[in-house]
DNA sequence: ATTGTACTTTGACTTCCTGG
DNA sequence: CCAGGAAGTCAAAGTACAAT
């Protein structure tokens, strides 16, 4: 299996969401590795390994999450396979009803540098009892549901922001999985976040880290959860997206910038992660757009 | 824990072709 | 001229298994 070959990458249609699930038995994300909206996962039980970015934390019962859109993402198994999950999407829209200053303090609970909170007990209880609310709106599905399910996220990024104000030093190293292994993936991944417009490859990679490079492409595996060509098309084609959104390069030019040396592959590769074209991408996204009148 | 072997699969890139 | 699909070739990556 490939992961992500044929899923649909449709901007979503929804404000909020609330999901809830249950894992038995060892199980990776079947979904998206990075998204238009935020994505707040809180772990009811079990561990798990999460990639974000470029490190990899090892995630407790009561901790929570948060993933700023874009960013890439990824849980691996850890050595206990079950898990139990309550998951919050949301989109930019979802925070119309507050002002941009509010918008800006909201999204402070996000935190690219410690995007994990570890919640002492009484905590847990108070997030625990605001999620499950929202899990049951979004069951229930009672009139005005949506309304509710927004409220309650304003709610609940305020108290997040506030619980992260409380706790003053980043546990980003407590939490952040010690295992050397895992230290040595995460520069590598940091390496490649860097370099990825160059030709990179597996050989050259292993060159410059010491490391043979079948023993690097089996741990980047089971670190990360990607192969390396795998993640490598990933974030080549997620800053493509950046380009084809916010510039007017032609197409060549734009896969030449993030490291593509054959449009033709380009497009073949941005397909298979977006299920669009780059010229489509780049047209939904231009009529997605307000006719812009502000300038 | 780390590397290598041997094998399969996938990727990278060409070339040629279609259509706006 | 530009975007992109199809098919083919060779190289690189991925992996089950073995060895150190």
């Amino acid at each position: 299996m490939t992961g992500y070959s044929t899923h649909k990458v449709k901007s979503a249609p929804f404000l909020v969401k609330v999901t809830h699930s249950k894992r038995r038995g060892h199980f990776t994300m079947p979904v998206q590795h990075y998204h238009e909206h935020y994505e707040i996962y809180y772990l009811l039980n079990g561990e798990r390994n999460y990639f974000i970015q470029d490190r990899i934390y090892a995630i407790k019962k009561g901790d929570i999450v948060l993933i700023y859109k874009n960013v890439v993402h990824r849980t691996i198994d850890s050595s206990i396979p079950d898990h139990e999950r309550l998951l919050v999407d949301f989109t930019d829209e979802a925070l119309n009803a507050v002002s941009s200053k509010e918008r800006a303090l909201l999204l402070q609970a996000f935190d690219m540098n410690s995007p994990v909170i570890r919640l002492e007990p009484y905590e847990q209880i108070m997030v625990e009892h605001l999620l499950n609310k929202m899990l049951q709106e979004e069951q229930a599905k009672a009139p005005g549901y949506n309304i509710c399910l927004r409220a309650y996220l304003l709610e609940l990024l305020v108290l997040l922001v506030r619980l992260r104000g409380q706790k003053r030093k980043s546990l980003a190293e407590t939490i952040e999985a010690s295992d050397p292994l895992h230290q040595k993936i995460s520069e590598i991944v940091q390496y490649i976040n860097g370099h990825y417009s160059q030709e990179l490859s597996l050989t050259t990679l292993s060159k410059t880290f010491y490391i043979s490079p079948y023993y690097l492409s089996r741990l980047f595996k089971r670190v990360t959860g990607f192969n390396f060509v795998e993640y490598l098309n990933l974030i080549r084609v997620k800053e493509a997206q950046k380009l084809l959104q916010g510039t007017d390069m032609k197409i060549i030019e734009v896969a030449q910038r993030v490291g593509f040396g054959s449009v033709a592959h380009f497009g073949r590769t941005f397909k298979s992660i977006t299920s669009l074209s780059p010229s489509d991408y780049r047209k939904t996204f231009k009529s997605t757009r307000e006719p812009a009148t502000e300038g």
